[in-house]
DNA sequence: GCATTAAATATACAATCGTTCACTTAGCTG
DNA sequence: CAGCTAAGTGAACGATTGTATATTTAATGC
């Protein structure tokens, strides 16, 4: 009961692995026809059913075996870098990890905005997700105290979306050189961030 | 000399606001079918070819009416609030713009991370000159004369980059209710992050 | 007004698309 | 080993795609 599952596991792989590089030159996830992607899995069209029951499910499933690989990846940086400096650690394992997988990075960057509706939803609600669990973590930081719930979720939405905007320029950008302005430029901005939330005054209402 | 031309000009911005119209509630640019558009635009398949040479040719045209649409917008507010208080007075006007003009915005928001690689570079060096135009503009404000150019620089991006987040957030969520809950969210981003510049000292070295 | 120019139409074709159905083949179970 | 199950193949379909070519239609310049 092993070997035929796994056989399938593999195919499947093949066939997530074949859309990511053909998103990865082209254009969008919604440039790719199911023929091509079962082509460069090296499947015939009609095996791609075995696996999924069209596209949109293959770009669901691409997206949710995305977060959860970027989830497993949160996870450890947070546990490794939990002091005072954390936060230019934080930028440059995030770094690593986009250069050590790239393509699923990508997707997520690419179809949170561009994608089908189902997919970008789904994109949508794992990076909430990831913004409640920062929020979490920040609570438990001294200097954050004294922050109502409300006004750490803005704040963790405003590190998280600065951190996805790096990813973006950097899978624009290859080159090794902007790599690191880019990297410093984050890191300049989430300390400034920080920088406003330790003078930040949570009583002081906009309206 | 004048209805002939001025008769292709209507034809031609039916092509694009036949394109914005298709991409609305479907997948990105990518997934339009020149004939789809056409068909949209109440014109026959080839009768695109008297405009545009191919598709990307269209999302490029598109890509360059959005941006000036937007920077119109841009330095409009940009006259309009001058003052300290600026900030509230300019998100607000952008969101004003925004349900005004949504589906230009739109384009702009999925096309700069999902759209096809001419397109996406298209939008990415506008979204440049724009962070160059605000840190122009800060420049002259009083509080930023001890900001180095590229300090300044990253001011900027943290800015419009945070602004673009709301943007993509607010075409998501069409509710009136929940457009209040963001507008409030990005205006507390955006005095937290002018708290953190207030703060700033340039000559702290990250390496 | 009449020839000219160009926007829009009509027709056609090869290629690709998604999906169907019947089939082979290889792995599992008894 | 035999029988079954399901992954993968093969051929075929109607629909849609991008594009080339020829034609019609209407505004322009003389």
């Amino acid at each position: 009961m092993a070997l035929r599952e796994e056989k399938k596991l593999q195919t499947r792989h093949a066939l997530i692995e074949a859309a990511l590089t053909l998103m990865h030159e082209g254009a969008g996830f919604s440039g790719l026809s199911l023929r091509e992607v079962a082509r460069q899995a090296g499947l015939v069209p009609t095996g791609f059913y075995r696996h999924f029951p069209d596209m949109e499910a293959l770009g669901l499933n691409i997206a949710a075996e995305s977060c959860q690989t970027l989830r497993r990846m949160m996870r450890k940086v947070r546990l490794s870098a939990q002091g005072g400096a954390a936060i230019l650690e934080s930028v440059q394992a995030l770094v690593v990890f986009i250069r050590e997988q790239p393509l699923y990075f990508e997707f997520l960057a690419r179809e949170r905005a561009g994608g089908p509706p189902a997919v970008r939803q789904a994109i949508h609600a794992e990076i909430r997700l990831f913004v409640a669990e920062l929020a979490a973590d920040l609570k438990n930081w001294p200097a954050f105290h004294r922050f109502p719930v409300e006004d750490l979720a803005m704040l963790a939405d405003l590190v998280v979306n600065t951190v996805i905007h790096l990813a973006l320029d950097l899978l624009a950008m290859p080159n090794e050189e902007t790599e690191e302005v880019l990297v410093q430029r984050t890191t300049k901005q989430l300390r400034l961030i920080m920088l406003g939330a330790l003078e930040w005054r949570p009583e002081k209402n906009t309206t």
